[in-house]
DNA sequence: ACCAATAACGAGAATGATTATCATTCTTTC
DNA sequence: GAAAGAATGATAATCATTCTCGTTATTGGT
């Protein structure tokens, strides 16, 4: 796998989602570039978006809703979701880490990144049933 | 935590999610119950379907599509997903099950259900590269 | 049974994130 | 410096999902 460099639109797209403490969706991800000088087209954010997250430089999970987040890899990746109220909070303990599927599997496939999240209901909306 | 009954749209929804061997997205469900004579609107497939989540029967993980799969709980959950072609295969073990997370969290998150996906490249996409 | 109150339904419009289109603007390369 | 090719961006299109709201079933009290 050969190390293919980043265009100047992927470092900006990644910096930005390195800079920011918390996933961002593509669309504020268009908004952030643009306040920070580096705009782009909705199209561009997306299209670099789907490269960086093939080169395994870029994780993307998606919310109940259906709207996707993206976070550099590397960052903490696991959540616990509520059903109500849709908030989430970390959870930092990643149980793949220890079972090695960061290595091909059997049958080849080859894994960059994976998503764990864990849904349920919060304090408060457990209370509120 | 009182377990509801389920109403006669929910049994209904429930059968055909327990009678497909894949997992089916809102439009397949809708599709499945018209062919199958229990005819329904898609706002009532789509409603019921948040209600069987809410109750921890009927899980749903994304597609990198954004596409909802909905499932019945209990069965395989995990999956090897390819980035280039959408494909997904099974993958029959859950790091989940050791770590005890069908138990509140210490601050109080009940969870539900949990979906763990892995992405990376097949076989074959791997090869094309 | 009857009727009011409430909940569930469904057709179709609205939403909103993501993709496709395609003419235009950079980048190479010769 | 000019042609070939790739990348861009404004805007339209897509499409799953949600909302609206008038209609239809269900329930509970009498």
């Amino acid at each position: 796998m050969t190390t293919t460099a980043l265009s100047a639109r992927q470092q900006q797209i990644l910096a930005v989602l390195e800079a920011s403490t918390i996933e961002l969706s593509g669309q504020a991800l268009h908004a952030g570039l643009q306040q920070q000088g580096n705009a782009m087209g909705l199209a561009t954010v997306y299209r670099n978006l789907r490269v960086l997250q093939q080169q395994g430089k870029v994780r993307c999970r998606h919310l109940p809703s259906g709207e996707a987040l993206y976070a550099p890899l590397g960052r903490d990746v696991h959540h616990l979701t509520c059903l109500e109220c849709g908030s989430s909070e970390p959870l930092n303990f990643c149980p793949m880490e220890q079972q090695g599927l960061t290595l091909p599997t059997p049958d080849g496939f080859r894994p960059l990144f994976h998503t764990l999240e864990v849904f349920g209901y919060c304090v408060n909306c457990s209370n509120d049933r």
